[in-house]
This record gives C-alpha cells, sequence and structure tokens, in this order.
DNA sequence: AGGAGTGTTGCGAAAATCGCAACGCCATAG
DNA sequence: CTATGGCGTTGCGATTTTCGCAACACTCCT
C-alpha cells in the first residue's frame, strides 16, 4: 500500500536499529530513508529517535508511533482481506508461530486442507518456543501462535485449548513397547532416556514433576530438536517423550501415556495477539485448526 | 498528516457523494482526485464506488474501507496527542455533541475550567438531538456525547450515567412558585404549559408517561428551543419544563421537582463510540465532566 | 592516528502529482 | 425528441515531491 511507505519505513529503521541497515532491506538509499524520517519528525514537533553512534533507538514518542505503525499495518492488511472475500475468492497470507512438537502432522495436514480450498492464500510457518512465540505475535510477525504451556501473558488470547497427555516413545523392539496401555514413569526411569532440552516446554513439564517427587534425573542424550530424538530411539533402545500432536504415523515406532497420575496432561494453546482483530483468511484458517484440534485430541 | 492524504480523499468523496463537491472542499480539481481514487482502486482490485449519473457512492468494499480511514484518522490523532503530552504541554481537539439541556452551565463551566489548564486544547460543541449524537458518534464527527435518554445502541458505550429528575420551571410571581418541594403532576397541568416539542427527548419522556395515564395534554406552546421557553415563561405565567442540568442560575425563575411517582427520572449519559480509544486531551475532558456531573447530580 | 561504522546534506535526475481544458456519458427539463 | 446541466474521466504540460549519487561530519574502537 503506497500510502503507508513512509510508515513502513519508520517501521524498519526501528527494527533494524540502523538507517543504513533498513535502506539497504528496503532497497532504497539512506539519504531517502533519512530525508522521511526527517519529514515525519517534523510533521509530529519531536523526534522518535535518538540517534547513536552505533545507529537509530526509538524514544519514548517514537514507541508508541511504532506501535500505532504495526497495528495500522495489519489493520489494512485485514481490510485488505474482507474485501477481497466480498469478491469471493479468499487471498491473504496466514502467519503462524508455532513449537516443534507440530510440524509433524497437525499444522501440515491443517494448512494443506486450507489450500486446497483457498490456493491464493500463503502460509509462513515458524517454529519458535513457547515464549518467541508470543514475542512474535506482540511484534506482528506472526498472527497465531500454537503453543505447548504458554508463559501467562497479558498479550496471548487463546482462541482453543485442549490437555496433551505426556508419552513416551520408543522403537518396536524396546522392551516397554511389549505392552499397551498407560505406563508409571518410574518403569520408563530404568531405562536410558532421549529427552528435550531445557529449551522446550514439555522438558521443563517433567523437570517440575520429578522436582516434586524429589527423582533427579540423568538423560542419555538430550536435544533441543524432537526429530532427532525420533530418529534416535529408531536406532538404538531409547526411550523418549513426545505430545500426542507430535507423534508421526510409523509403525516402527510405538508410543504409550505416561500414567497421568505421575505426569499431569500439559496444555496446547492456539492464540493471537490480545485485542487484534484479524484478517478473514486467518480467522477462517483458526477456526478450521481448532476444530481439527478439537477432533483429534477433544477440547480443553 | 501526509501520508493518509488519498484516504483523506476517499472519505470525503464518500461524505459529499461527488468528486467535484469533494474537490471543492479539499481545494483541488476534480481530476487530481478522481486519480488519486482509481489509483487507489488498482491498488485494492476492486473498485470501492459505484458511478452513478448523480456521483459516487460507496459500495460494500467501499463501507469497509471508509470505516478502516476512519478508524485511522482518528487512531492518528490519539497517537499525535500522546507524544504531545509526553512533552508536558498538552495538545489537541475535543468534539463534543450534546443536548440543548447542557449549553447553559455544564459544558460552558467545564470547557472553561479545562481551558484554563490547558489552552493549547481546542473545542467544538455540536448541539443535536439524541440520535444525531449517537450518529455523530459514530461518523467521527464528535469525540463524546453527552445526551438525555439515548435511545439504546451498539455503537454507544456509555463513561457516565446519572439520574435527572424533571423540573417545572416559572417565573418567581407564578402561583406554583409561592410553595417548595416537589409538586404532583397533576397540579401542573391546571396550568398553561410551555412545553418543548417532540424533536427533544423530554417531551418524550413526557408524553409516555402521560399515555399510561391517559391524560392527554394540550400545552399553550410548544417549541424545539429550551432558552425560547425560559424566555417566555420570564413574560407570562407558563408552566415550562426542564432538567435540572438546564435550569440558569438566575433568580427570577423557580423551579421544583414534579415528584417522583407521577415522572420518573430520565437518564443522562455521557457516552463515547464503542472500541474506540480517545485521545489523552478527550480522555482527560471526559474524566472531568464526568465528576463535575457526579458532583451535582450524583452518579446513576 | 586511522579505519569503519554511523547519520546527514547538496545537487541534479526521475517520478509522482496537480491544474487546465476538453471529452463522453446520463438524467432530466423543455 | 432534443437541449442542457451535472457527472466522472482523460491528455498534456507545469509543478512539486521524491530519489540516488557523492561527499561530509561525527563517534567509536583498534
Amino acid at each position: 500500500m503506497k500510502h503507508l511507505r513512509t510508515l513502513t519505513y519508520v517501521s524498519e529503521v526501528a527494527r533494524r536499529g540502523s538507517i543504513r541497515r533498513a535502506a539497504e532491506a528496503l532497497n532504497i538509499t539512506p539519504s531517502a530513508l533519512t530525508r522521511q524520517i526527517q519529514d515525519l519528525e517534523y510533521e509530529l514537533g519531536t523526534p522518535i529517535f535518538e540517534r547513536l553512534a552505533q545507529g537509530m533507538r526509538l524514544n519514548a514518542a517514537g514507541e508508541l508511533l511504532v506501535r500505532h505503525i504495526r497495528d495500522q499495518v495489519s489493520d489494512m492488511e485485514r481490510v485488505r482481506s474482507q474485501i477481497a472475500d466480498l469478491s469471493g475468492v479468499r487471498r491473504g497470507h496466514v502467519a503462524l508461530a508455532c513449537s516443534q512438537a507440530f510440524v509433524n502432522q497437525v499444522v501440515p495436514d491443517e494448512v494443506r486442507a486450507y489450500r486446497a480450498r483457498f490456493p491464493q492464500v500463503s502460509f509462513t510457518v515458524q517454529v519458535r518456543d513457547h515464549a518467541q512465540a508470543v514475542a512474535a505475535l506482540a511484534s506482528f510477525e506472526a498472527d497465531l501462535a500454537l503453543v505447548l504451556q504458554p508463559p501467562p501473558s497479558a498479550d496471548l488470547h487463546a482462541l482453543f485449548t485442549c490437555r496433551q497427555v505426556l508419552c513416551i516413545v520408543m522403537r518396536e523392539s524396546h522392551p516397554l513397547a511389549q505392552e499397551q496401555g498407560p505406563v508409571r514413569l518410574r518403569e520408563c526411569l530404568t531405562h536410558p532416556l532421549a529427552l528435550p532440552d531445557r529449551s522446550l516446554a514439555i522438558r521443563h513439564h517433567l523437570d517440575d514433576a520429578l522436582a516434586r517427587r524429589g527423582t533427579p534425573i540423568r538423560p542419555a542424550v538430550e536435544s533441543s530438536s524432537l526429530e532427532f530424538l525420533r530418529n534416535l530411539a529408531l536406532r538404538e533402545d531409547v526411550v523418549s517423550l513426545q505430545v500426542p500432536s507430535g507423534i508421526p504415523n510409523d509403525r516402527r515406532l510405538v508410543s504409550r501415556p505416561i500414567d497421568e497420575r505421575d505426569l499431569p496432561p500439559m496444555t496446547l494453546i492456539l492464540g493471537q495477539l490480545r485485542g487484534r482483530m484479524l484478517p478473514v483468511a486467518t480467522a477462517k484458517f483458526a477456526d478450521g485448526l481448532a476444530a481439527s484440534l478439537n477432533e483429534r485430541y477433544g477440547a480443553a
């Protein structure tokens, strides 16, 4: 949109912290950029950036303005998508930030289903941990966040919530795979463990539960990649930990839920930035995703 | 603000219903205007106006867009006022739509008090009936509305509410002015009446109450101007009707409340457009006005 | 002292915008 | 039915705004 050219310039300078870097990202020269900002500051009657030797930083007025700009840009997106919706074809873009646990089944299935109906809608899917996902919402880098056990935040508004019972995962030849149904935690701890590291919410949840029992654990392998842990479990007799939504359809892998007396279920949340009105495409995608999650795992 | 030039153009064309009239109001030529609109429609990929022989009318897409534009413009006002507030001096503009009943004491007193503290803040005070006042909020012609007994509307959000007991007003020589305290309605009806006409909420309220008793009234004089009715009551023995906030400080005029068993009190509402964030100056003025009303008449 | 990073400015070129005048269209009055 | 007045639109030249290039002034760090 042409009329918010200056505003996106300001936003980019604020994001990059430097006129030259922002100018490069915007494919213009620093001189054009500095003039746009000077003009805007003149119109406002006050500077919005502090000039430092290392670059530009927003001052208090700039913080207010940039927040307003981001609001305006995303609002314009929403109006454009509503207008496109009037003419029948649904266009738009959906930016989703989600945890690793959902990149196997839930998100790709849902994106495929949605794009089958509305091919004009494009997607960006960023994998972030729970805290980063909420931050992505606040900075308008993502429209939706699908995360486990998010930190309580005033910015996050839950659209859908459900329980996720933690499961152990191992190859089919593993001793624990010979039985079915819930497994007690103490049984698992007697086997070598391949666990998510502390960058993932699953591990925090596990550690919290174990801390109450006073049982320390010494995992054989730790990783920030759930995919790596699964691939390792295919190759040797280790027990890994996943949530149901992260378990792929693979007959070589067996999963059993952990008894809820030992480990309470985690909370899965589909959320958006509080107070924001989502574009049509995004809102409808969120509806479909929530329905799909509800069908698979039930509501909270 | 320069960057919303095109948007204000669109808004003006929508308001005036014609490019030529809008161009005149904007001090530009019709050709410049028609090009701006064509460019914007090209950017959106769809027309936003229907071209009629009598001029231009918004289509569905245009309705969405214009609503967004008005939001954006008023939001920009708010941000500017917040930024100005950061530098100490409070600037801004307050647009108030109010009923006749408040132009005597309440509003002028409050505006004077506010401007004494913040001379940089300017005001526009429009006198409208209750329905027009709500419409003025919705079209962003007013930021605040101070009205009696407004029609229930999803757009109106009440900031403050209080009761207003209806009073009769007459000159000090009038027979009814010889006593004090509440007066029964049937006493009043035996004297010649000078009443507000049906364009005013006070009259509707009175008619509703009388309709339930089946008592028809035949006022000697009707007027849409409360000021005229007061001035008439100064000149002859008629009984007029006012709400407390509309009664001036004039010893030649005597007022007595009507017994609440005969006529329930009316509701006074200070309101804004629902879902809108007011500029600093406007919000603070509304606070002061609410406090002042609370002191004079008590809360709801 | 020197180099690398920053934002800023003078100036000429390029682009967007505007005003003027003319055109085509349609509703309505005569 | 034609004439007329209002409407939006377009071609074109003038004006204003924006841009890119190069040079400058400044700060930080080696």
